[in-house]
DNA sequence: CTGTATCCTATATGATACTG
DNA sequence: CAGTATCATATAGGATACAG
């Protein structure tokens, strides 16, 4: 009899605990390292170098500046972002719902983190492609 | 007649170049956020906090240290690496072949960040879980 | 306006086997 | 040792419709 997907599966995710076991923080550092957190922290601090908003935002101010988002990955990471206690939502009862997301303070010791990390992009966006560009032509 | 996926995702396509067009930085930025290389890169330049290995390493050490990581995934993540100009891959002809990566000047100045980001998680990692606690208690 | 629920596809990622 | 290739699967992520 074959090992089964679950038991395979099983196997993976108790190596992985171990893991984490070791070095716990990898998870957070995982969920940090994400491509929507890196951006909505970002646009949430200062609104970033695209669209400068800064402060809190409205559900659709963030919906609007992070133009790629589909409305329910920027629900999704909202809400880990709340629940990780990184920014704050507040509802208010308005005839049409408001509802407002601004950083905690911990949000913000984060966002400077973030924005350093935009900004070694800016910066090295032009010596990255170049690299790429170069790489491509010996590889082919 | 029905809209197709193939148009659907066209449509995706041009929107998400678009906002690329904007803020062609978020393109790197993406690619930066990643579970992988964030950890290869704290790997890479001083082994971390969970085995201080420093200096430039070997495929199998990087392979051993980043436990949970698939020979696929690291392998992936090295070569868009490379590719960016981060990390030097050094091939030494020995017996049975020795590979080595270690960071560039470019990937040195993106690691001082990661490692900020890893200290972060390993400072707040309690806070960060109690905050979690708190609000799966009162979501229920 | 700010979501939630459902369905569906693409991509990320892992397991496995094979190669120089 | 250091990969490459292939297959399988889980998850990310988007489209759409509906709700408070």
């Amino acid at each position: 009899m074959t090992t089964s997907a679950a038991q395979r599966r099983e196997r993976a995710r108790a190596e992985y605990n171990a893991f984490l076991a070791v070095c716990p923080s990898h998870q957070l550092l995982a969920r940090v390292s994400d491509k929507w957190v890196t951006l909505i922290l970002s646009a949430l601090g200062s609104g970033g170098d695209c669209a400068g908003e800064p402060g809190a935002m409205r559900y659709s101010e963030l919906s609007r500046l992070l133009a790629g988002v589909s409305q329910k990955m920027l629900t999704q990471t909202l809400r880990s972002l709340e629940r990780d206690g990184l920014v704050t939502r507040t509802v208010t009862p308005t005839v049409p719902v408001t509802v407002t997301y601004a950083l905690t303070d911990l949000g913000l010791s984060l966002q400077h983190t973030m924005r350093a990390l935009k900004s070694w992009a800016e910066t090295n966006m032009d010596d990255v492609f170049d690299n790429r560009a170069t790489y491509d032509e010996r590889v082919g």
